[in-house]
DNA sequence: TTGTATGCGTTATCAT
DNA sequence: ATGATAACGCATACAA
């Protein structure tokens, strides 16, 4: 019973007419007349017997295997403590679901197989290529580009061409970091969602800096620490800054999920949150509106991100020219109360 | 140069050999002796022209796609707060790619589309099933079973011959609430993970049924609330039990991201985690160890399980008979500090 | 309105 | 040691 399903041969067989009157009744071809008798057998056989056309040949065929492939550019111990990537699932699956595509997913280790994508799609095996938080290291997306095979970044690759959907990171980290000097704030500590190679991490970073400058506050890098995606790298920076006994009043953590552990280190000193750090997330992961206290983040919105980014994939892939080529979507500063009440 | 890839035909030309060569070449098969000059220059060939095999003819001919699909039984709004899926996906991606296969994605919502996976199937477009919570109203399930399609459940399902791997939910849901028992508690409330559909919440249920009626204490179904993968259902479920005036001392959350809104209910009415209401949870998410207090719950492999399932499959795909059927995998009870101390 | 023939790019079975 | 040829299952231009 394994392996050998029933082909198109076999309904056409069944049903006492040719291969090509199913293939053309089940594909429901415009501009054919078919007797609806024999429209209504084939149609009725094939339901019964369970025919599904093979995918491989429809593929072949056709030259397109209906399926976008979402790559990940982080490495697999990280992965899994990354809410982002829940939410970016939600938002593609929607999309796809649509179009009746199909998707895949994989990750693309820093280190090595840099060019798993690369072969996905020059196998065809993949239509086009969404590709989560491009790299600046990432030598294989400019071959990517070279070959004009059809991607979107969500995310941002500075110089290059590809269609991408983002948020402004800089703009965004600003805000937050603006609103604790609005506070009255002058030390404050930052630590980074992932290491520099992460446009979106230099991005949060700058506006970090440039928020500090536009209030003439000078840059201490005593204060910068840089995460790594997880909720461990988190506590370990917080920590670190402690440690080191670094002052500092307020601090602006570029990932909710970081900021997990980073309270963590805080409460461990008996430090509180607002009264002696006040925090600010990035990304609104759902959980931060249940922290305690709420946490005041940047929300980020992730599914819609990965709405039209999947949106945009596929009507490159359906060849329309007037698909916009770059968005950048709004972010919102949503205040709740790790940053404690206005000291004006 | 979108679309029109290198063949084997091109490479096969520009080596001045035949398709064949080509083929024997590039997959290096045994037996064949080929003079080492001849598969250099095809080998360098291919290289330099970017030649990789096409998917589908490839899946075409061998009748395997080399795919696998994991099928995940969450409607699309609860995935994205699921931790457990980026657990999920780290193991899966981990054993796939040492097998140099690809993993497909795709969510079954429980009302329709209960048939996707049973199409990807007959379509071949994947050559197996990983299936993430079965569901015991899933009716293509049992369509698959008798189909004797490749698949693996990582849960189980009462009642039918699927391997699967899983943890013995019903015992360490017991083992949880026995914690909280010893500590003391008589009123103990309960909030599920998921709702009845899902094995794995029927277990952990029992599992504090169970514990209960070890100790004598009568089984309240008032303390006893259904939640949906969410935080915010967890915040909504301990909510109204707080809202009916149901008196309790602790509780036991059957996923640690229902913990976190489940606190913040708490939280909000002023009640002390564990000196008001002692909490345990389940799963032992990465970030559990960092909540405020630490939370006691019960730590779930669950990229270990992932790992295991996708081994196990393909293991199956690989026509061995030899590989277990069905696995339970350890848990345990990690105690951190929301249970308190022992007052004996 | 329906059937025949061809090609999609590969691998595998033969010959040479 | 290498090349021609036949599948794999489908879609489709073309013939009937």
């Amino acid at each position: 019973m394994v392996g050998n399903r029933v082909t198109s041969h076999d309904v056409a067989k069944a049903a006492g007419v040719s291969r090509t009157t199913v293939s053309l009744v089940l594909n429901d071809v415009q501009g054919v007349k078919l007797r609806p008798e024999t429209r209504q057998r084939v149609f009725q056989i094939a339901e019964q017997m369970g025919y599904v056309p093979n995918a491989a040949a429809r593929a072949l065929v056709s030259q397109r295997a209906q399926i976008i492939g979402l790559f990940l550019t982080r490495s697999s111990h990280h992965i899994s403590s990354d809410a982002f990537i829940t939410q970016t699932l939600e938002g593609l699956l929607e999309v796809v679901h649509q179009h009746d595509m199909r998707l895949m997913i994989d990750i693309i280790e820093p280190e090595h197989q840099k060019e798993i994508y690369l072969e996905m799609a020059r196998a065809k095996r993949i239509d086009g290529i969404l590709l989560s938080g491009p790299r600046l290291d990432d030598e294989a997306l400019w071959v990517l580009e070279k070959e004009g095979f059809p991607a979107v970044l969500i995310g941002q690759l500075p110089g290059s061409d590809f269609c991408f959907v983002d948020v402004d990171n800089c703009a965004s980290a600003e805000m937050a970091v603006a609103h604790l000097i609005q506070l009255g704030h002058t030390r404050i500590a930052c630590i980074t969602n992932a290491n520099p190679a992460y446009t979106a991490a230099v991005d949060r970073l700058r506006g970090y800096q440039n928020a500090l400058e536009t209030a003439g506050i000078p840059f201490d890098h005593t204060l910068v620490r840089s995460g790594d995606f997880t909720v461990d790298s988190g506590y370990r920076q917080m920590k670190d800054l402690l440690d080191r006994g670094t002052q500092f009043t307020a601090a602006f953590v570029a990932s909710d999920t970081l900021v997990l552990g980073a309270k963590a280190a805080l409460v461990e000193r008996n430090l509180r949150v607002p009264q002696d750090v006040a925090l600010v997330g990035f990304d609104d992961l759902p959980f931060a509106q249940y922290m305690h206290p709420p946490l005041t983040t940047v929300h980020l919105p992730a599914v819609e991100l990965a709405r039209q980014a999947c949106n945009l994939l596929i009507c490159m892939l359906q060849g329309e020219q007037n698909c916009s080529q770059q968005m950048i979507l709004d972010t919102r500063l949503v205040i709740r109360q790790s940053c404690g009440a206005i000291v004006s």
